[in-house]
DNA sequence: TCCGCCGCTTGACTTCCGTCAAGGCTGCAA
DNA sequence: TTGCAGCCTTGACGGAAGTCAAGCGGCGGA
């Protein structure tokens, strides 16, 4: 079996035997930027599993705008919801980037499901990570600038970066980005150049950023995220230390 | 056992034995405005079930501010997600109006949810409805202005009325649901204002509607959800009717 | 090679919403 | 009754982000 499969996070703590049943039962495709994989409202009968790329999960509109709810890479797992739940897939999802996918047949994981109990740890596993993203998805929207929502996502693509400062390659489209964080592609692009000040220069696809604390300073106030809980708060930029009001949370109520 | 408490959402296709074993290990505990239920980042040792009442979901940030992620009704299910998967709670939780409440302890639940798949299936049918609820939230967000924002949550309470027009009272304070709509308390006062063009009136708590079809037309189109999905979307409003692009919807992909 | 398309940026303008401040109404307690 | 606190509304203002339009530059196709 393929050693980079069965690598992926959604199969650690699954038995060897259910895991090489799932593999074996699946396959891997490979889809070109901008292929649809399935379409909002069609019965769902496949979990997907990223192995390389980006996928977009959206959503379309009467008015044909279009709400991007999630963009997946390496190792995301999606559908898993559908399968077990409402047997129509609530969302549309294309390839952002040339993708490889391994899909598994809805069946087949139904029935392994109920065999082992690791594999429905994994899914509602699964599951619980998309509702946290959700969540602070939903918090940032209400909460944070366009600039300071950007810093985020900077972060969460640095979170690979080695060192104080570090610099890296956009992996999709800017106007990919500024629609999954809910603004206009020329929004992103004056925020982006809002966040010179704080030590962020951008040439192209490249970014670079003079000094992760100090983007972790304008924009990590706002969220409420852990450390731990958040892809791009990294260590070394523990904001418990360097937000002193982290340990001060008062319930508002009478 | 408790009539009422069995017969809530929760519950249904659950095996008898199985109900019974969890009404009977948990309890009924009641909670005055602004009670504290439990807090973010404390363990998660209990599944609570809202029996009646309001229960505010929400999420502090270091500046004090303060997103709210959900505000649930009779028969909403929250803390799934911590029992099985996390083991702390990632959102605070408090009465937004006197709440009653069932509380099962999660060791119960666990152990019950091995034995009964059943069980397991409601709390997994529990999150998938928590996700799409998210969904829709960050899509409205994104998408909608204020005061269809606004119109959208007026239809989900008038989702109980009879009739092409009717009136209904705000089941909370109106400073919550502007901050559970991600906008100030300020702008969900103008926004109420500028709905009247649409046939809405108010009068303190009470909201009068005029004609559901207009408000419809008036938010709905700017929102993905067909008709089955949507609380606010009741029969007669069918937006497949009166919206045809629904039928159109184009992949924007080349 | 040249052309045209697409993604991105920039500028000017508009609109929406947040902010700040004042004032009204209701309910409660002294 | 009076006073006060909380919630809501309203007005004036400012700033953030959307809209519209123009223009640049890279890339692929003819």
């Amino acid at each position: 079996m393929n050693l980079g499969l069965a690598a992926l996070r959604f199969f650690s703590g699954v038995p060897d035997a259910v895991r090489d049943a799932l593999l074996s039962g699946g396959h891997e495709k490979r889809y070109a930027k901008g292929d649809l994989l399935f379409m909002q409202d069609t019965p769902a009968d496949k979990l997907f599993i990223v192995i390389d790329g980006w996928v977009k999960i959206y959503r379309t509109t009467p008015q044909g705008e279009e709400a991007v709810l999630a963009l997946l890479k390496t190792g995301d797992a999606f559908g898993e919801a559908s399968i077990f739940g409402h047997s129509l897939y609530p969302v549309s999802a294309t390839a952002a980037e040339d993708a490889a996918v391994f899909e598994i047949p809805g069946h087949l994981l139904r029935a392994q499901a109920k065999a082992s109990h690791e594999v429905m740890a994994r899914v509602m596993d699964s599951m619980s990570r998309d509702l946290r993203n959700l969540q602070m998805e939903n918090e940032h929207l209400a909460l944070m600038s366009a600039p300071q929502r950007v810093g985020c996502l900077l972060l969460q693509f640095s979170s690979g970066t080695a060192g104080a400062g570090g610099s890296f390659t956009l992996p999709y489209d800017k106007s990919l980005a500024a629609a999954r964080l809910g603004m206009k592609p020329e929004t992103f692009s004056r925020a982006l150049q809002a966040l010179k000040p704080v030590g962020v220069s951008v040439d192209g696809p490249r970014v670079t950023v003079a000094s992760f604390g100090a983007l972790v300073d304008y924009c990590c106030t706002h969220c409420s995220a852990l450390p731990g809980e958040c892809p791009g708060a990294r260590e070394g930029c523990d904001r418990a230390a360097t937000c002193p009001g982290k340990k001060f949370i008062k319930i508002s109520d009478k």
